[in-house]
DNA sequence: TATGAATGAGAGTTCATTCAT
DNA sequence: TATGAATGAACTCTCATTCAT
C-alpha cells in the first residue's frame, strides 16, 4: 500500500524529471501526475531532495544489476566485458531512458547531497569493474590496483559519454546499434591490451 | 573598462558557481563578490542564464585551445594525442579547476539553452578529435567516419570521467600525476589499436 | 470558499486602486489589506494584470446592469433614458465610487490588454444605447446608424465627464443632486431633438 | 540652447508616451530617442513626473488656443461653438494626435500631481466654455451659473469621448469627417436648446 | 491516511536618480 | 554643460513546506 503510493510518485517524478528537467518540475506537478495531493507527497518523502536521492539510488541499483547480470554470462573475459557493455546500451540506455537521463543529466550538480549519492553510485560501479578486472587479470599490488581503477573509471566514462551523445542528445549517427558495436569494439581493444600486457 | 567589470563579474561567478553550485548562487552573491551592486550586473549581462552561457563559451574556448596547442607539438601521432591528453590534465584540470567544474558539473542539466551550448562545445571538441584521427589514419568512408566519431566521443568520455573522479570528487588515488599517466597510457593503447588496424 | 477569498482580494484591490492608484499599489499591499499572504494572491489570480482585468469586467457588468435595469422601467422613451442616466449618478457614481474610479481613472492607459478590456466594455455600453435609440426612433439605414452611434458615444461622454468632474474630482458645485438633474435635462434636450427630428 | 534641448526631450517623450504608454517608456528611451545622455535629462527636468506635467501643460495650452482661436471667428453664437468643435477634431485630434493621446489616455490616473495638472487644465477649459455660454446667453445667477458649468462639462465630455472612440481607438465608423459633423450637429442641438430656453 | 489552501522567504529583474569624470 | 556607469530599493512571481480539517 505504502510502497504502491511511493512507487507512483517515483514513477511520475522519474518521467517528469527526464522530460522537463529537475528544476522545472514542482512537487505539485509530480503529485498531479501521480494522481494524489501535494500533502500526500510528504507522507512518503521528507522533502524533494530525498525523492531525487531515492530515484538515484534506484537508478544505481538497476544499472549495477543490469551490468552484473550480463557479466555473469559464460564466455572469455573480454566477451563478458563486452556483454556487460552491450547490456548497458540495449537494456539500460534503450530500456530505461528516464533513468539514463536522471543519472547522467538531471542529478549532476543538483546539490551537495545528491552529488554525494552520485559519487557513491559511481564508486560502487567502479569497484565492480575493478573487481572484475582484478579477478580476470589475476594481478595484485598498489600500482596494479591504481591502474585497474583508472581503467575502470575510463571505461565508465566511455560508456557514459557515448550514451549521452547518442542516446540523450541523439547527435551524430542515428544507427545506435552500430554505434554501440563500435564503442564496444573500441573498449574491447583498450581492455584487451590492458589484460594481455604483462603476461 | 567595460570589459574589466564584465571580467570581474565572470570571475566571481565562475568561482562561486564552482564552489556552491549554480542554483545556490544568487545574482546578489555574485555582485557582492565582485564588489558591485545588483543593478550593475544587468549592465553587462541581460540575465543570469546568459552569464552562464558566456562562462561556458569561454570554458569551451579555453579547453579547445589547450588541447589544440598541445596537439600541435611535434611527435608521432600517438605522442601528439598523448600530449593533448596530458595538457588536459595538467593545464586544464589543474590550472582551471573552476572551468572544469563548470563544464562537467554545473552546466549539466541546468536548462535547455545551456544544454544547447554544452552540446555545441562537445560537438566542436569531437570534430577536432575526429579531424585529428582522420588526418592521422588517412582513411575515409562513412563507416570509418562513424568509427572515428565514436572513438572521439569515447576518448572525451574517458578524459571527462577521470577528471571528474580524480579532480572534482578527488576520490581514489591522490597521486594525480600517476593517475593521469595511467589514463594516458590506456588511451594510447586503445587509440593505437584503432590507428594500427587495417594496415 | 474559494469565491470568498477571491472576493476579499478583489474588494481590497478595488478599494486600494481607487484610493492610491493602480501603479502605487503592490500585490503585498492588496494581500495585507485582505488579510492574506502574498502567495495566496497567486492562488486566485495568475498575475496583477488579470486582477485588474477582472475588476474591470465586474465594473462593466455592474454598470450595464444598473443602466439596463433603470431603462426597463415604464415611461416615455425620453423618460426611460433619463431614468438610466439618473441611475448612473445615484446608483453607480454614489453607490459604487470605487468602480467609478476604476473604470474612469485607474484603468485608463494602464496597459494594452487592459485598454482592450476597457474598449470592450465601452463597445457594449454603446451598443446598448444605440439599440435603445434605434428601437425608440424606429429608423434604419447606414447614415442613421452612424448618427445613433455618435449620439450614443456622446451621451456616454457627457455622463462620464460629469461623473469625473463632480464625483471623482468633486470640483464645482457640491450639490450633486442638482448637478445630476442639470446634466439629465441637458441630455434630454439633445436626445429629444434627435428623436423628434425627421418626423 | 537650453530651450532647444528641452524641446527635443519633450518631443521625443510626447511621441514615445503616445506610442507605447507612459509606464513602458524609461528615461533612457526618451534620451536615446532625443539623441542625448541620461544625465542630460536631469539638467532640464528635475524628474520624470515633471516632464509629464510640462507635456500636459503644453497640451492644455495648445488645446485652449486651438479652441479659442476658432471661437473668435465671426458668426452666430452657435456657429462659433461649432467652429470651435470642428477645430478640435480637425486641428487637435488630427493634427496633434500625440497630445490627444497624452491628455486623454496617458496622463489619466498616472499619479496625484499629474491628476492635479489635468484637473487644472480641464478647469480652464470649462471656465472658457462657461464664459462663452454666459456671454452669449447674457444670463446670470447661481442656478444659471451651475447650469452653464454642467453644460460646459458635458460638452467637453462629448468631444472627449468621441475623440477617444474614433481617433484613439479608431472604433466604429472610419469616416471621421462625417462622425465629426454628426457630433457637432448633436452638440449644436443640445446647445441650441439651452441658449434658446428661457427667452 | 489524505487533502490542498495557505505561507513567506527568496529569486530575478527594472529603472529613476546620482555623481565622478 | 554633458556623460553614462553605477546604485539599490522595490516589484512581481515561484514553490517547498506546513497544517487545520
Amino acid at each position: 500500500m505504502k510502497g504502491q503510493r511511493r512507487g507512483q510518485i517515483m514513477a511520475a517524478a522519474r518521467r517528469l524529471f527526464a522530460e522537463r528537467g529537475m528544476s522545472a518540475v514542482a512537487i505539485a506537478d509530480i503529485t498531479r501526475a501521480a494522481g494524489l495531493s501535494v500533502g500526500a507527497f510528504y507522507l512518503y518523502f521528507p522533502n524533494k531532495e530525498e525523492l531525487l536521492r531515492q530515484l538515484l539510488e534506484e537508478t544505481g541499483r538497476t544499472l549495477r544489476h543490469t551490468l552484473a547480470a550480463a557479466f555473469q554470462l559464460k564466455g572469455s573475459p573480454l566477451d563478458r566485458f563486452e556483454n556487460a557493455g552491450r547490456a548497458f546500451f540495449d537494456k539500460f540506455c534503450n530500456g530505461q531512458r528516464d533513468m539514463l537521463v536522471l543519472i547522467l543529466r538531471e542529478s549532476v550538480g543538483a546539490n551537495a547531497d545528491i552529488e554525494e549519492q552520485r559519487k557513491a553510485i559511481f564508486q560502487l560501479l567502479i569497484d565492480d569493474v575493478v573487481g572484475a578486472i582484478t579477478r580476470v587479470s589475476g594481478r595484485r599490488g598498489r600500482a596494479t590496483s591504481r591502474r585497474a581503477q583508472v581503467v575502470a573509471v575510463s571505461l565508465l566514462g566511455m560508456l557514459e559519454r557515448v550514451a549521452y551523445h547518442y542516446y540523450i542528445w541523439e547527435t551524430g549517427s542515428k544507427d545506435r546499434r552500430k554505434v554501440a558495436e563500435e564503442a564496444l569494439a573500441f573498449i574491447r581493444a583498450g581492455l584487451g591490451s590492458v589484460l594481455r600486457e604483462g603476461n
